[in-house]
DNA sequence: ATTTAACCTATAAAAATACTAGGAAATGAA
DNA sequence: TTCATTTCCTAGTATTTTTATAGGTTAAAT
């Protein structure tokens, strides 16, 4: 389907959050989960997952939650979506089957270039910018 | 997960060997299933689609089957790719539920003209071109 | 100690994909 | 006209992927 799944999206939404918080406090997924309305332990899994890659810190306990470990204007969008969704290739089996399709591979290649050069020629500020156009200064409750 | 189905694979494999055969003869999916080891039955499913868009013309009957309805340099990748796929837009929920995400919607609206414009700047002549540099001039039994 | 909240793993429901199956309608040839 | 052929049409099924939920463990702060 071409489709990014809501997993990325959300990834997306958390990021641009983040952003737009204070840097040095860590914000807990309780409070994520009230703001976006999504559930706790689905958020989650997306948070664990970008901090297995490194894109934000986790904290334990009383006062804890997830901070950024960058400035919002060092990441790209494409590394957060590959983050969750794992790597954004448009083709379903990369030399899997028999099909004789090898001959369109550099179409295939040159499809995947396209995305990723779009995904990585935007960065999590300038998402942070449009939101604010958008929704004016403050958005949360 | 950001993929065209196999059914687009298919569809574009499907599109580019009626594109090198006579375009005045039908060709039987019973043919088509052969030289590329898929079922008859999935590949009806496929050709109907194609069929019902304007893609290709069918013929029932004794030396039926499906060709081409314009010339493969009047084709593009994209009209192929979204008779079988639906629309190209990389956003799950276009503006389904109450996620505040809707500031990046010009973000959304943009990854999907990237695409659409990629795979429409390339046309199935280019594909059969292509395929052709790979396998020499005839890679059928 | 106790509370809080991230981590980890497993499982279940829903949706989409990837097929398979059976029959109806049309075409060409015998 | 009859028959084989092949597209058309609709339905159904199995697998995979997505979208979650749930329970327990570890770590941190008070």
């Amino acid at each position: 389907m071409l489709k990014i799944s809501t997993k990325g999206q959300y990834a997306l939404l958390i990021m641009t959050d983040l952003a737009e918080s204070d840097p040095e406090k860590y914000v807990s997924l309780k409070l994520l989960s009230h703001r976006h309305n999504l559930s706790v332990k689905y958020l989650e899994q997306i948070l664990i997952q970008l901090s297995k890659d490194g894109l934000v810190m986790g904290l334990r306990g009383n006062n804890g939650g997830y901070k950024l470990v960058k400035k919002p204007e060092e990441y790209t969008i494409g590394e957060i979506l590959r983050s969750t969704e794992g790597d954004l290739s448009p083709r379903s089996n990369p030399e899997g089957n028999s099909v004789s399709n090898v001959g369109n591979d550099s179409f295939w290649n040159d499809f995947e270039k396209v995305i990723n050069d779009f995904v990585d020629s935007i960065n999590l500020s300038k998402l942070v910018e449009k939101n604010r156009e958008f929704n004016g200064f403050d958005y949360c409750i």
